[in-house]
DNA sequence: ATGGCAGCGTCACGCTGA
């Protein structure tokens, strides 16, 4: 909920977590919310259908959930303290007649709501497999469709932060051995040259906002001893619109998760969003890079 | 160059993930 630090400055929290069954992990995301207490968690990779989805564990706790699901693969949710509005499943409603977006919203891979007048879109973008796999092509076309649903006009009114799962990293510092694996899955130049072109001039990469520095991972392969070698990827991904970025506060890797006992292969990430913003108090906001 | 680990569905192992 919004916590409230003086009498006009308001934080709003906002996390993000591929839990890779969130059957299997939910004693953790419990444990995680309760200690962390944010606004609004989005979850990927939950891997269940709807009515099999522990609702009642996360209300019996105090969070309402909102789920998009399918069997065994794929699926999202949003955990929130209070009631979000206006939740949409999917890319597709706001490209009327597209058969290209229909089939697309076959995965369940997007659900968005409404915080405190912020659109949170929450993604799990399609990993590709390997660059000669159909899976590619269906990641690239996703991306493609995703780019022509936020420039839709109802999605452009709107506050925007979009999280998720991007299956993607952006740049060289965002990969453990990036000499090695550059031009691979998830680093492939046609992959990022999707992720720019979804971003635009109007997204930011949060997280970039405060830490410029490489070594900074969200996902640990499983195999190979990764995470005990801390090979990892950032590929997990906080975007604001121009509106939200300059109030943001912090942005970080919960690093600490990956290392819990039977984990999910990510860490979760969090932003703490000065929102709503204040700008009656007659003072200027502060430099959100001097408060790291 | 390849596989490795984990979860799912369904009960021995193939599919998928990243």
């Amino acid at each position: 909920m919004l916590r409230v630090f003086n009498s006009v400055e308001t934080s709003v929290q906002i996390a993000s977590w591929n839990v890779n069954s969130v059957r299997t992990r939910l004693d953790q995301v419990l444990e995680w919310l309760e200690q962390e207490q944010p606004d609004l968690l989005c979850l990927q990779e939950t891997k269940v259908d709807d009515p099999l989805f522990p609702v009642e564990a996360f209300t019996k706790a105090g969070w309402h959930a909102n789920v998009h699901g399918q069997k065994s693969y794929n699926g999202v949710a949003l955990i929130s303290r209070t009631p979000l509005n206006d939740v949409r499943c999917g890319l597709i409603g706001e490209l009327p007649d597209d058969a290209d977006a229909k089939r697309l919203g076959e995965q369940k891979r997007v659900i968005s709501g409404l915080l405190d007048g912020v659109r949170v879109l929450n993604l799990y973008v399609p990993n590709g497999s390997n660059l000669k796999s159909d899976k590619y092509t269906y990641k690239l076309n996703w991306l493609a469709c995703l780019k022509r649903y936020l420039e839709a006009p109802r999605q452009r009114d709107e506050p925007l932060c979009m999280v998720g799962d991007f299956n993607i990293a952006p740049e060289a510092r965002d990969i453990h051995d990036p000499e090695r694996l550059t031009g691979g899955i998830m680093a492939t130049d046609a992959e990022r040259a999707a992720l720019k072109d979804v971003l635009g001039e109007q997204l930011q990469d949060i997280f970039r906002l405060f830490e410029p520095d490489a070594g900074h991972w969200t996902w640990w392969d499983y195999r190979t001893g990764a995470w005990a070698r801390d090979r990892g990827w950032r590929i997990d991904h906080i975007y604001l619109s121009e509106e939200l970025s300059g109030l943001a506060r912090s942005c970080r890797i919960h690093k600490q998760i990956r290392g819990n006992e039977q984990p999910s292969d990510h860490a979760p990430i969090s932003v703490d969003l000065n929102w709503p913003p204040d700008d009656d108090d007659g003072w200027d906001d502060p430099d959100p890079l001097d408060l790291g």
